[in-house]
DNA sequence: ATCATACAGTTGACAAGGAAACCATCCATC
DNA sequence: GATGGATGGTTTCCTTGTCAACTGTATGAT
């Protein structure tokens, strides 16, 4: 007997992340910005990072920090400024518009969880919270996720 | 004070679930076969089905089962067959092949879960899966995800 | 009977990442 | 100081999904 998709904990979580992440980017559509941009500004937010330093904080290529870079300078919310010392270098940076941005966005993001989760015991949130960091760390895993 | 992603369940859902699922996809990988692909196989073990009922089923678009039944026609694992009745429906089966694939890919399903999952607590398993369970009934959240 | 409407499925344009090739720059060693 | 790797960033191609327009078929109201 082939065991059903629901038997798996992976379905369920990849169920409700998935919607999570949804209802999050439709909010976040309101302001323009994209659920990956937002990872990036709010990262941004705590101070200027290099393009690599970033994908490997989040979890992203190279190449894909490049593009979100590229739209993020399109919509005027980040700059790249080249480093002096070294060539190879940059360094990605908000703009005031971006950094701007950033609190309501979080209110955004805070919202969205709470919609989700809110209605949780503090025992169930930290037992699925202590769960998923033990995996993370077992795992050894990397990078952020899209949210 | 914005408050950090981690702050976040949401967060660490999908962390953790893009893992799980990137993982899996890595084991499908093997067998020629994409996570989508899997999960409308797994569907279809159970019984033929039209193309607009898997889409409702699982959360996707009617397009995007359209391109995913061509993929599944051309590794020769499903087929289309049109309606007698009623000349706009039609129902995707599986093949021989197709049918003959499922076990095998169900016990990778398995191996994946229990690799990310197996070393938590049945406690901590139960209390996870109710909480997804329950989310999903609160939120009247319809649809598969892509695991 | 006819015609508007709704519905199933398909198709094409577009968005977003990953992988890998590609550039440029730096550094270490000779 | 040249040259052969590393290293950071970009670009190209591919995959996969959504969205919206389109095709064809059935149905219901007149």
């Amino acid at each position: 007997m082939t065991s059903p998709l629901e038997a798996h904990l992976g379905y369920w979580l990849r169920h409700v992340s998935n919607h999570v992440s949804h209802a999050f980017a439709q909010k976040l559509a309101a302001k323009g910005v994209t659920v990956a941009e937002w990872v990036v500004l709010r990262e941004l937010a705590d101070g200027a990072a290099a393009p690599s330093a970033l994908a490997a904080r989040l979890g992203l290529t190279r190449g894909a920090i490049s593009k979100l870079a590229d739209r993020l300078e399109a919509k005027g919310l980040a700059e790249r400024t080249a480093d002096a010392d070294d060539g190879r270098f940059q360094s990605l940076s908000p703009t005031a518009a971006g950094r701007a941005l950033v609190p309501a966005l979080a209110a955004l993001a805070d919202e969205n969880d709470a919609a989700f989760f809110g209605h949780l015991s503090a025992e169930e949130r930290a037992t699925i919270e202590a769960a998923m960091r033990e995996i993370v760390r077992r795992k050894g895993l990397k990078g952020v996720p899209t949210d």
